[in-house]
DNA sequence: ATGAAAGCGCTAACAA
DNA sequence: TTGTTAGCGCTTTCAT
């Protein structure tokens, strides 16, 4: 006759098995965790009575001695973001594989709140971290974490001077590709759209983009065009683009200059919906009027009319590959080589020629 | 000259900082822990010799007396899709304001792990969970929280005779609002896609549905049929429909069918997405040969062509709503009245009449 | 193989 | 206000 009353009945421990059990506490502590040498008979006893008990290990308790939570700390700008949807999914189902648990922590692109976060999970005593940092000049959060000796991966962004793993797709080489089918499409007044939070001028086209993905991205732009001898625009590069009414506006002076662009590049799914809308509230149409790339291969892409060309990132396997690597990082194991993954450009049908220029 | 050297060094403790500023553990503990009654030249000289020796508390340490260890702990079956990609940072900014981390586990809808994740979560000691369960018969594992005394919230879906809070969207109404749409336009032959595991036979209807918003929307639907003195054709609802290749199967099977279906009410925007690529395969217009409904008013349904009818449900708002409840809860707070979160029929333009039937 | 006892880092009585 | 002393539930020497 167990007591179901819905008050919280004190749990179980050890202490209470071990008597059930007619064994010391340190028998039954070893026949529970697995550990030491018990004999036969002892463990059959202790996990009976465990049983009929109802026994469950404290982890708390656990950890507090081993020094290790089993827990891995997860923090992102924007869990919403899909990116970040199916990154975690790669990290999880990774983490669990090798027995661990993640706690995520949502920073909203916040400096502050990711410096937060970090910390907080250290005193959670997380195994190892996960962190995918928003842009700032200033990273002394992640060095403690690294001088703390805990293990720390980077997702998406490498931070100069911060000897770690990163984890994050090649996308140089895709944006080449795109930009080349761009220009032998005939373009040449292409727009880079971004809501990176880069520091210094809103244009000023690669400097203090640190080592982003959009730094690379503009790089293999960049190259495609010298490789064409034409002129990379800067002036058209829009960076700091966020939140959504900023990129509609951005989207309307791009389109009302006298010397309109004609194609644009948004550099994720998040930003090419606003842009998309906007194109369309503005009665744009794709790719007779502008010719569009967007970064990430959300399934919507391909429904769209016309489907849209984009440039697609393994996003699962990011997630997976850092949850990986952290995990081996924790268990000490020798520091196996990051593997690449080079993003790739897919040519649907959102980029044609140039319109002709009937101004 | 601090020792930067890689290895983990010996992290400080109360005590060290209490020696270092020459006070009892106690003190300085309550000075740190900010409790209890210190004079203000023991805080200041504690507060300073924990910033020299970089003095971070143990949380697991101190969730181990206090029995709080500010975390709460999310089960759910599928972090990728968007919806609760979304819900997810409901939780989290709702979560993180009232001081509480999150643990978020993802089942992949498989109701063997969500015993396990609901165990882990346990024995982690989080101070209180929020479980979107999957439909299954056996609820023992969401029965065994509840008996432990830890607060429960069900996300989504309701279980019988589970006496907990549950935070879900209203979806009778706007179901019944989307068939009445469909209706008034001329069809009759519609069909309910979803991928929901259900119990039963495959197109029982709403049998085995639990108190799902499956069965609700389904009832929904069913009210309008009879309002108008139709008959629901229960034949056409497809319920178990993933993975995606199996999808395409029915979609396919449903438009060869000899009456073919005119009209298609999608479950969620992952089911969406693959209906109407299928749909897209197959050379089908919308709404000129098939009307379409979708749950969910995801960015993207509004720049398709047509945008799309969709009945939207208020997730961010679901997610923070969850946890609000479970954090009051927790707090041992008077139990509020869960808010209603009616869904809401969204009219744009994939709902046109059937097409003339020219067989 | 087993048990006694000493912690892990912190909070919580209880005295002083 | 301060300090002393017990624990929280578990792991881990160290004997036996």
């Amino acid at each position: 006759m167990t007591s179901s009353s819905s008050t919280r009945r004190r749990e179980a421990t050890v202490a209470d098995v071990a008597a059930e059990a007619k064994v010391s506490k340190a028998q039954a502590a070893r026949a529970l965790g697995g550990y030491g040498a018990v004999s036969d008979d002892v463990r059959t006893r202790v996990l009976e009575a465990a049983a009929e008990l109802g026994y469950r290990p404290n982890m708390l308790a656990r950890s507090m001695n081993t020094g290790k939570s089993q827990t891995i700390g997860v923090v992102v700008g924007d869990i919403e973001n899909p990116y970040f949807g199916l990154a975690m999914r790669g990290i999880s189902d990774t983490a669990k594989r090798a027995g661990y648990d993640v706690v995520l922590v949502n920073t909203g692109e916040d400096h502050a709140s990711e410096v937060d976060a970090v910390r907080v999970l250290q005193d959670k005593r997380v195994d190892g971290l996960i962190v995918a940092p928003a842009l700032a000049p200033d990273s002394t959060h992640l060095q403690a974490v690294v001088d703390s000796g805990r293990p720390l991966v980077l997702l998406d962004r490498r931070i100069r001077g911060l000897d770690v793993d990163v984890v994050a797709a090649q996308g140089e080489q895709a944006a080449f590709d795109a930009t080349r089918l761009l220009l032998a499409a005939g373009h040449e007044r292409i727009s880079y759209i971004s809501t990176i939070r880069a520091a210094g001028q809103p244009s000023d086209g690669g400097q203090g983009l640190g080592l982003t993905p959009v730094a690379e991205r503009l790089a293999g732009m960049k190259r495609a065009f010298r490789h064409e001898g034409k002129e990379f625009p800067e002036s058209l590069v829009r960076l700091n683009a966020g939140p959504e009414d900023n990129i509609r506006r951005i989207v309307a002076s791009l389109l009302a200059d006298r010397d309109r662009v004609t194609a644009i590049v948004a550099s994720d799914s998040v930003i090419a919906l606003t842009v998309l809308e906007e194109l369309h509230a503005e009665g744009v149409e794709i790719p007779a009027d502008l010719s569009f790339i967007m970064f990430d291969d959300m399934p919507w892409t391909r429904i769209l009319t016309p489907p849209l060309t984009v440039v697609s990132q393994p996003v699962y396997e990011l997630g997976a590959a850092s949850a990986g690597v952290l995990v081996s990082r924790i268990r000490g194991e020798a520091p196996q080589p990051v593997p690449e993954f080079p993003a790739q450009l897919i040519e649907r049908e959102s980029v044609g020629p140039p319109p002709a220029t009937g101004r």
